[in-house]
DNA sequence: TATGAATGAGTCTTCATTCAT
DNA sequence: CATGAATGAAGACTCATTCAT
């Protein structure tokens, strides 16, 4: 294999590669260390020791601690939303049942947030962020919860007529929990198949739930004893 | 020289009061600080300011900037567990429905998060804490989980055969969304009134949902079309 | 002596006195520093070690670096304002003659900068000021030519008609010179005595020199053989 | 390759030309940056930007920083010089009055001084240069004052005995005031022909001074009222 | 010779903590 | 016990200079 790579490329990399990987390296340090540490406390020494590379070259490629973060954070936007889509089209796709698209995406989110559990949260809650990275994170939130609306409507089963409400519900519960089981897992109580699957049903539940309209009256009849 | 003071302020409160008080107002102080600033960013020196002292004494308190937030969130472990166990009786002695129930408990847990939603996302996550007290907070939510199952047991309605997985993931739901809730309402998409009957609706499905003991298994017929 | 100090302080010395003494600790290293190595490579740091203090203690009494540069050239304005009215209030008291008038400014001035001769320049060119002390440089300047030409206006041999001008020539002229005299005092072709009094009679005979009235004509008959 | 890239170009310029043309650019942009940015904060990388080359070129040229400053100062020094000596051949060749040539030299420098006021003073104050180069210094300015001394002996109405101090000290008036002027000119104040004018008038007051031997005599009679 | 990515010492500044009064 | 001036380690960031290509 090797081989025939150095054929291809006979003399040397191409001229242009260390940039784009000293900057993969840096990202992918800055990750590790604001994992551990938090924002506040990772430094930026740190993340270039980390990186393998001097302070120097740190602020060759990124102008400040918080760009960084910012380019970390605007990764994992883009990386939720392509998850996000790909999984709608599986579901179109496949014609699966509203069950199995729900077992899906929670599989999906939690994988996701497997990798860094810590590290969203950190981006999102603990780092003094411009404005107008704030708001595309409200922003990708709200488009996820429309997309979801979107492939709910696509299931007769699901009762629920605020379908954008009912979306919005549904993303932020998964986002929420595959967060904290990722960061947190109690084994001992639930496995991960475990968990995927009462977090699917309860969200079943609530989309096939057909409710009365006008709610907070007691469910007559149903006290304990 | 004592005793001319004595008489000049003759009922001067018992010796231990003053420390009480002023640790009172040191941890008032630094929940504010906290919440405005972050904990990196929530100096000793705002905190001592906020409570009227100066830096020497909030330090003849208080060992460390640490165990500061330390206390803050022993507090917040034991107003929750109060709040929790308040509520239990209250539905034990009322007899309300399970509707109900959730009702109030959600409405309860968004309360308490109203008033400084960010407070304490900023102590579990954002501060470097011993390992003793991560472990506290964690048991406290193990403790609420059971306390919540036995309080479902007594509801008949209620499906759900692992009543103590099915009570860890209704007090994780309730925490993470009513923090969320608290934090960023989105009042635009959905009223608090709302809010808090989507979820105590989506609780109620969940655990009055009669669930097939195999999961996985695609709810037969429901495809998209 | 020790003992009758102690006698009048019995116990401690005045409460608030180390702050002012810090200040001018501080301030008079960085005067010292500035005038060494200039602005830029007068580090904080230096400061702080000349003035035997930490540079925690710097920063308690000055917020930034450049804060103590426009504190060391605030003092240096109020001074040669404080100065110059000195010796206008001299001059007018005493009725000394024209010549002995500006004999006695020149000599003033070239005292105020034998101290530190850099330091005004480092102060005034080389830092990044915050245009109200620009300003506050300026006007000091505008205000010293107004004060000279006020005094100028008491002197009869004084021919020339546009007093401001004069004074604002006169102003920059003795400026620039002690100045420059006293950073490289050239001992060897000029003594202190034969360099204050040349600019002297320079100013005497320029203030005294009766004028046609359109200049930049040649002299008649002056031409070197 | 090399013989066709010389068909393409083929009047290329001989070996020295390039290196020759280079060191110009830099010296340019040296200037332009210094002038702009100050010393400190003129940055070698900005130098070699403007100048068109990569920082890897300039240091081809330039050893460092400071060498670069240096270069520059040594033209200004060069440029001054070659400056005064076509005004000194001017004059004689001309035969024009004192005035006259005092209105010319100041005109020379101002003109000087023009172009770029600060540089000079950021190279000479705010550049921590050999003393090798601050000696270089001093000595132009004694040689111009020789050279000006040299001049002045051929009008019969200077009267000034110390011709060599005389010419000092007209250098350095002139220097320092032109420099004043270019810098920050006050043109509400004065215009440029009138400073020129009014500097002339000083320095030919001054020369054809009839003075008294001794001086700090108060000239007899001449109080203010 | 030209290039420009990489380097790391050095800068300003902050803030938890101590201790003399 | 209360005070708050003093401390100094540590952090974000800059820039003169080097060296592999």
């Amino acid at each position: 294999m090797t081989a025939r790579k150095q054929r291809l490329e006979p003399i040397k990399p191409p001229v242009q590669r260390r940039s784009k990987a000293t900057v993969d390296e840096i990202l992918a340090a800055a990750a590790q260390v604001f994992e551990t540490h938090g924002y506040a406390a990772g430094t930026t020494n740190r993340i270039a020791d980390r990186a393998g590379v001097s302070i120097g070259t740190l602020y060759q490629y990124f102008p400040s601690k918080e760009a960084i973060a910012v380019a970390l954070l605007e990764r994992h936007i883009i990386d939720t939303d392509r998850r996000l889509h790909e999984w709608v089209g599986h579901m179109v796709a496949e014609r699966h049942g509203l069950r199995a698209a729900l077992h899906d995406y929670v599989t999906g989110m939690l994988e996701m947030h497997s990798g860094r559990p810590r590290l969203q949260h950190i981006l999102i809650e603990e780092t003094p962020l411009p404005e107008r990275v704030h708001k595309a994170v409200l922003e990708a939130e709200q488009t996820a919860a429309k997309t979801v609306a979107g492939l709910l409507r696509l299931y007769p089963e699901v009762r629920h007529t605020q379908l954008e409400q009912a979306g919005s519900l549904v993303v932020q519960t998964v986002e929420s929990l595959t967060h904290r089981f990722a960061a947190h897992p109690d084994e001992q109580l639930m496995s991960r198949e475990r968990f995927i699957n009462e977090l699917a049903t309860m969200l079943e539940a609530y989309l096939s739930y057909s409710r009365p309209h006008k709610s907070r009256q007691p469910s007559p009849g149903s006290c304990p004893p």
